[in-house]
DNA sequence: TTACGTTAACTGGTTCAATCTTTAGACCAT
DNA sequence: ATGGTCTAAAGATTGAACCAGTTAACGTAA
C-alpha cells in the first residue's frame, strides 16, 4: 500500500533532473553540460553535490568528464563497456568463478554465432577477417599484448555482427571480466587461436551454424587450456 | 610502443586500494570500512576525495552506505541490480530498443531453460512452483504491482536454477532493464502468463528442452503483446 | 519492573571558500 | 615552422564547518 520512504540525497536529485533532460531529448549525445560552478548556482546547491552527481553519471557511463579549457561534462554516445568496472568487483567478492564465466561465455557466444549465420552481411565478415589479419601482423612483430587486445576485439565484432546491441553489451561485459583473469597469465604467443578464429569465420561465412558452433568450441578449448592454472585454482576454492 | 598517460585521480587511487583489499581477502562481504574522516586521515587526503571514492563504489554496487552511529560503508554481498541505473541511460540515449532487449532476453532465457532441463534439482522446481503460487495469491488479492514483481522474480529463480551465477547476473540485468519499460504499462491483471509459467515449469520438470523452449516462446509472446504499444513506438523511432 | 522520553555521540550529507592542476589557445621569439 | 610562455577556463583537491539521521545509554514516571 505505502511505499517505504527513501531520503533522496541532493546529488541523486541532480542526477534525476539531468536524466530527465536526456529522456526528454533536451540533452543529446555530444552536448555539453554547464560547468560545475554554474550548475551549483542554478540548482542552488554546493559544488560538491554537483560533483558527486557528475561522478555518479561518469561511473555509469552517461557522461564523460574532461578537464581544462573547452572541458566539461559531455553526454556520451552510450557505449556501455564501462559496466565491467562494477562487475569486476563481483568477481573479487568471490561470487563468480572462472568456470562460471567461461561457461556463460560459451553459451552466449554460441547464440551469437547462430544469429550471425542468419544475419551477418559481407561487411561483417570482412571486419572479422581484418581483425584476424591485424592479429597476425602483431604476432609477427611480437607485440603480444596488443595482439591479445585485438583478440578480445574479435569477439566484440562477432557480437556486433548479430545487430543486437544488448548482446554486444553482454559479450563486452564477459570479455572485460575475462580480461581480469587474463592479467594473471602471460600473453598468448602461439598461432593456434588465430587458426581457430579463421576456421570460425569460414564456417560463419558458409552460414553453417552447427559447424560454426563446433569451431567456437575448439576456440574455447584453446582458451581454457591457456587458463588451465586458474581453472584449477578456482576448482580448489569450491 | 608508448601508451597514453592517464592522470589517475586521487579518488581512483582510493578505489583501487580498497578494491585490492577486497581482492586479497582482507575485506570480505559484510565488513565495515573505517569512517570517512578516518579514511581521509589514513590516506592523507581530504574527506571529499574519500567521499567521491565511496560514491563510486556505492554506484557500482560494491559497498552500501548507511548513516548514523553504527553506520558506515559496508562491503556488499555482490548483487548486481545496480547495473540498471547505468543501463537505463543507454536506453534513453537510444542505443538500445525494446526489441533488442526482448530478443536478447529470449535468447538468454532459452539457454537457461535448456540448462535447467539438464541440471535443476527437485528443490529448484519447487521454488519455481512456490513463486507461481505466490503470484496467484497476489492476483486473487488484486495486488497487481506486487504480483508483477513476483513475476519478475520467477525469471531470476529460473536463472538461478542453472547454477551459473554469471547467467543469473545476466538475467537480472535484462529483467531490470525490462522493468524500466514495465513502468510505462499498467500492471498485468490476467492469468494467461501465470498459466504459461505453469506450463513451462511442467516442461522443465519433464526435462524436455524443446517443449520448454516452446513454452518460453509462448510466455514471451504474451509479454510482447502487453508491451505492444511500446514496441511500436520503438519501431517508429528506427 | 517496564515503558517512554531525552540526550549525547557517531556517522554520513552538505555547504563554502580557497587553491592546485591540466588543458587549449594565443602570442611571441627563434 | 618550431618551440616557449602566458592566460583563461575548467575540473581536482583541500579543509573546516555545520546539518541530519540513528543508535545506545540514561533517567524518569507509571
Amino acid at each position: 500500500m505505502f511505499k517505504p520512504i527513501k531520503a533522496q540525497r541532493v546529488f541523486e536529485q541532480v542526477v534525476d533532473q539531468i536524466r530527465a533532460q536526456i529522456a526528454s531529448g533536451t540533452l543529446k549525445p555530444g552536448d555539453k553540460l554547464p560547468p560545475e560552478r554554474e550548475l551549483a548556482e542554478t540548482f542552488s546547491i554546493s559544488r560538491n553535490a554537483v560533483r558527486e552527481a557528475l561522478r555518479t553519471m561518469e561511473m555509469s557511463g552517461t557522461i564523460r568528464l574532461v578537464k581544462g579549457v573547452r572541458g566539461g561534462a559531455f553526454i556520451t554516445e552510450g557505449d556501455p563497456s564501462f559496466l565491467a568496472n562494477g562487475l569486476r568487483d563481483m568477481l573479487l567478492l568471490g561470487s563468480i568463478t572462472f568456470k562460471d564465466l567461461a561457461e556463460a561465455r560459451l553459451w552466449v557466444e554460441s547464440i551469437a554465432c547462430r544469429v550471425v549465420c542468419e544475419r551477418a552481411t559481407e561487411e561483417h565478415f570482412r571486419e572479422l577477417e581484418d581483425n584476424i589479419e591485424e592479429s597476425i601482423e602483431l604476432a609477427k612483430q611480437q607485440r603480444y599484448e596488443e595482439k591479445d587486445l585485438v583478440g578480445i576485439e574479435f569477439h566484440n565484432i562477432l557480437a556486433a555482427a548479430t545487430g543486437n546491441p544488448v548482446l554486444v553489451l553482454n559479450v563486452k561485459m564477459l570479455m572485460d571480466m575475462m580480461r581480469n583473469f587474463a592479467r594473471q597469465v602471460p600473453p598468448q604467443e602461439g598461432m593456434e587461436t588465430i587458426e581457430a578464429r579463421k576456421k570460425l569465420v569460414r564456417d560463419l561465412r558458409s552460414r553453417d551454424p552447427d559447424k560454426a558452433d563446433e569451431s567456437l568450441h575448439i576456440l574455447m578449448r584453446l582458451l581454457l587450456r591457456r587458463f588451465e592454472g586458474i581453472t584449477y585454482q578456482m576448482d580448489e576454492d569450491e
